[in-house]
DNA sequence: GGCGGCGCTTCGGTATACAGTATGCTTTTC
DNA sequence: GAAAAGCATACTGTATACCGAAGCGCCGCC
């Protein structure tokens, strides 16, 4: 999906004209194709756990619910599953996933690798606005972490990260980030304090690598802390033989 | 698109089944539903340069080319899409992107660092199978240079890049890189003799690293090598001031 | 009690229709 | 004669209806 469909694109890119009243709205670019608004909302419902993994998702079903056809639903599938978001299988219909550790590692190295080259890029353009946005934001992860507010993390995450991928101002990349974050969004959000509170440490650590210029700590910090997060997940998932007798 | 639906890939993935004379054609596995089909046929069309930048996709148009109706079509163009080698804009269709100076440092920044990772991936996993495959695919691509076969240079540099990918055991990064060398195709295919000389030369020397299993050397390489050829590219784009009167 | 058949569900695809929107051409107006 | 308005046309977005094929599960039969 291209990232201008996101509901949340900036509505106020296009460049002013003359002769035009502050006030007008510019409706015409801004109602979005059903099949974007269904695959906005069928994401959000995914990401929010709303459908759980193995749950099927039936295009007569979700068209009822939606109140919309069945064209729409499709390509709202498809598009979702082009970002790795479901899967379909031929003949069979849509499901959501399971993350699989298998896949899970895949996933994470390849966004540790991705999310060190965007800390790198945005070390090396350094632009204060962003820098300054990047602050706001920590100071709220970190507040949210002292306060035990572990509702608001995974949203605060997903801002940081952003703002980090905007500030490196690749948009390919950006947009690669943010399909990988949806992704491995089950292994980075339910976490203890403990690691919210790591987490969030990590995240002042690379701000403070990227505020200094430094291009390859930022880099390697970000790496790290991906690698980190997704090493805790997966040892979390891994049956503990010693302590506990294999079910199953 | 996931990389299952290519049609090249293997036929004989699935677990062999009991009981089924071996020259039973497993129809219902084969056929590939319509959409997946004209997505391919697309695919190659605009890699081949039969759709030329800034031309229109017209639904309806290429519906009955293909024989089919303009619903796999709609689905074969959001796929083509959200793979980044059409752009479709809300109430206006779709239309073969080109692919701008800008872009185009945005996707070989991107995928330099994946190439990188995916060599280090190839020297740590040191598959002996693929490595074979891998010199092979180097002997044919330097006699490809050496008798000035620019034509097959072009396959041989996807298949080289794409057995290093499998080499990299890693689905996720194989599909984002072959996504990746799609779109930044039109920069690496036309080339001199002397460039073609150069891309494989470097290709030796990143198979020589992932043989000596050196991870840091073959990252390095091949992370290089795309930069290289990138700037390349972009060099050859940019107007010489110095010899060339600017236009426009 | 296992197994084969049968029907239901759902997907993939076709055809058709129509409203909304973009675009290019033409005409009007000053 | 150029800008504005009007108009025709082309396409997209969406809905609807329908068909065939493939999977899934139940049920009854041996």
């Amino acid at each position: 999906m291209r990232a201008a469909d996101r509901e949340d694109s900036s509505p106020s890119a296009g460049a002013p004209r003359q002769h035009r009243p502050s006030d007008a709205v510019r409706v015409g670019e801004r109602h979005l194709p059903l099949h974007v608004v269904v695959a906005n909302e069928l994401r959000r419902a995914i990401l929010a756990g709303r459908y759980k993994p193995g749950e099927r998702l039936v295009e007569d079903r979700l068209a009822e619910d939606f109140g919309v056809s069945r064209n729409p639903v499709r390509e709202a599938i498809r598009a979702l599953a082009s970002e790795g978001l479901v899967e379909v299988t031929a003949r069979q219909g849509a499901m959501v996933p399971a993350l699989t550790p298998g896949h899970a590692r895949e996933l994470i190295e390849v966004r540790a690798a991705l999310e060190g080259i965007t800390a790198r890029l945005a070390a090396q353009r350094h632009d204060p606005q962003i820098i300054t946005r990047l602050k706001a934001i920590l100071k709220r992860g970190m507040a949210a972490v002292a306060s035990r507010q572990t509702a608001q993390l995974s949203a605060l995450n997903a801002e940081f990260h952003d703002a980090l991928a905007e500030a490196g101002s690749n948009r390919v990349l950006a947009d690669l980030m943010r399909s990988l974050r949806d992704r491995t969004a089950p292994a980075f959000a339910p976490m203890t304090t403990r690691a919210a509170d790591k987490t969030w440490k990590d995240h002042a650590a690379i701000l403070k690598a990227v505020i200094s210029g430094n291009e390859e700590q930022s880099a390697k910090l970000a790496a790290q802390h991906i690698h980190n997060v997704g090493s805790d997940y997966l040892a979390a998932k891994r049956p503990r033989v010693k302590r506990q007798r294999r079910k199953q």
